[in-house]
RNA sequence: GCCGCGUUGGUCAAGGGGUUAAGACGCCUCCCUUUCACGGAGGAAUCACGGGUUCGAAUCCCGUACGUGGUACCA
């Protein structure tokens, strides 16, 4: 089996969002399958949209979804430097070789020259308004100059770009591993900007020049970069050759739940759910935006989610270990179409994830939990007892608060509407009984509790039913929770007690 | 506008010439439980449209519609 690398570049301007954490995830699937290495490389080739500590938070993000790159920025490793902005002067170089073999040129049209271009492409009713072979001869640039005019305005000091100089008529083809067989015409892409005038390569060069010196092998991106696809194949030709060119696969993308789209930042406000891995503060402007994490969702089941979107095993399997993950993964079954994004199924991941994942692994998170509620854990045997009588009722995490807070501290309120009209006499005497009952129970078991209330219930001749449900409501304050003498055995003799004790005051 | 990609229930999806067109989420009904869930049993709901090819099309081909992406000195 060859060496597999993969590579992501997620951009640094802000949070990582689904689209970006599963792009990285089917990345690290395939290369973990292949025995390869897993890179991750950050574009910063923007500097005005850069964004401090984004290079942190998003190996952060990786870090809590198991996905962690062999080599990276954050790690070092054999291709350093990995930051963009650290490679510049590697980027020119390759721009002016192209320039030398005659596939790239110097441009000096200004911004306003290529505005007025434009303006005038649409109003002559063209089709296109692209920078190509048509109207490059028209414009400010080294092919049109005399070479001593190029010169003179690079001695000058005059702001450039290097363009890439694409032919007309010609076809250009790869083979996409989800996709097949793609083919593009040449006229339909136009010289793209390889350079900027700051010397920052644009995305195009970077991502060829540094795929080609870090040995890259397997190149997944979101499908938005399919149209773009013929500019890269073309610099590869021209660079290093197609034979040292990465196999790529083109991913689909995740849509709007409701309407149409590419899913964003706003639809999770919107809509009420997160779009980031984890909560992200966005240094410029100070908002906050919500994570899967902080929310309550469990890093196994919102990678098993990630994962099933837009992929598919073929079998009716759907709740996957990242274990299986890796060896189950096979990119060619992979979609090519879009997948919307569900929130209401990414919580029944979560619930399954919660239900079957053992509790060591997420009880800190618990505790936690409780203690912003401000109730104390201090016995982490009986911690887990509760755990493992709500668990199969909680969705997120914060649901163990809503579900298991009566285990530790007694009601407050009592649901009075539904006790109220079922409350007399008989019944008041029938729990001062029960106290007495319950108090001279030499072992306080489930079994002892549940004989001692139903046999003092034939004594008086009640209904079992209504009993029980004042007893809840007594033990708990309302309707819910798990079998009421569990509930019972688990607060302890006097805790059950003192509970009857106070609600009888308030019925 | 131009170019690319896509389209199986509300959503995720299996199936790629002959199937009663799987399964999951959500929704509805019932059972369990005199609580809320979990669990169990059922139910409603789908091949975008129009032409071909074929004995036969969800499946292959061509159009159309719709969606989506690109069309930046953003990635």
């Amino acid at each position: 089996m060859s060496k597999v690398r993969v590579r992501f570049a997620p951009s640094p301007t802000g949070g990582l969002h689904l689209g970006g954490v599963r792009t990285v995830l089917f990345n690290y699937l395939f290369a973990k399958k292949h025995g390869g290495d897993f890179i991750v490389r950050i574009e910063d080739t923007d500097q005005t949209r850069f964004v401090e500590g984004a290079e942190e938070y998003i190996f952060n993000c990786l870090k809590w979804c198991g996905l962690e790159p062999d080599e990276s920025v954050q790690h070092g490793g054999p291709y350093t430097p990995y930051r963009q902005s650290e490679r510049k002067e590697i980027y020119r170089q390759y721009a002016e070789q192209l320039i030398k073999d005659g596939y790239a040129y110097y441009a000096f049209d200004t911004t306003e020259k290529l505005e007025k271009m434009r303006e005038d492409l649409k109003a002559k009713g063209s089709h296109s308004l692209m920078y190509d072979h048509h109207i490059r001869m028209n414009m400010n640039n080294s092919l049109r100059l005399l070479p001593e005019e190029t010169q003179k305005l690079l001695d000058a000091g005059t702001p450039y770009v290097i363009r890439i100089k694409v032919d007309a008529n010609e076809f250009v083809a790869f083979t996409d591993m989800i996709r097949g067989e793609m083919e593009f015409d040449t006229n339909t892409v136009d010289d793209k900007v390889l350079l900027k005038a700051d010397g920052m390569p644009t995305y195009h060069l970077a991502v060829v020049v540094d795929d080609y010196l870090m040995k890259i092998t397997h190149a997944f991106r979101g499908e938005e970069w399919l149209p773009s696809a013929p500019i890269h194949i073309l610099l590869w030709k021209y660079l290093f050759g197609l034979d040292k060119m990465p196999q790529w696969a083109h991913l689909p993308l995740i849509l709007k739940p409701d309407g149409n789209g590419k899913l964003s930042k706003r639809d999770g406000d919107r809509l009420g759910f997160p779009v980031y891995a984890m909560d992200w503060l966005d240094p410029k402007t100070n908002e906050l935006t919500k994570g899967f994490k902080e929310i309550g969702f469990l890093p196994e089941a919102f990678v098993n989610l990630l994962a099933v979107l837009g992929w598919n095993d073929g079998t009716e399997q759907e709740i996957f270990t990242m274990e299986e993950l890796i060896e189950k993964f096979s990119i060619e079954k992979v979609h090519k179409g879009g997948a919307k994004f569900d929130f209401e199924k990414a919580k029944w991941f979560n619930h399954e994830w919660i239900k079957k994942l053992e509790i060591k692994n997420y009880e800190l998170r618990i505790k936690n939990e409780f203690e912003l509620k401000d109730i104390a854990i201090n016995d982490d045997a009986y911690l887990h007892k509760v755990i493992e009588l709500v668990k199969d009722r909680c969705t997120l995490l914060p649901d163990f608060y809503t579900q298991g807070s009566f285990f530790f501290t007694a009601p407050q309120q009592w649901d009075t509407e539904s006790v109220k009209p079922k409350w007399n006499e008989e019944k008041a005497a029938y729990f001062n009984l029960l106290k007495d009952k319950f108090s001279s129970l030499q072992f306080w078991e489930l079994e002892k509790i549940e004989l001692a209330f139903k046999e003092l219930a034939a004594e008086k001749n009640i209904k079992i039913g209504e009993l029980q449900m004042i007893f809840r409501v007594m033990l708990v304050g309302s309707k819910m929770g798990p079998a009421v003498f569990v509930i019972a055995e688990t607060i302890g003799k006097e805790e059950t007690i003192n509970r009857i004790e106070n609600a009888m005051k308030q019925f």
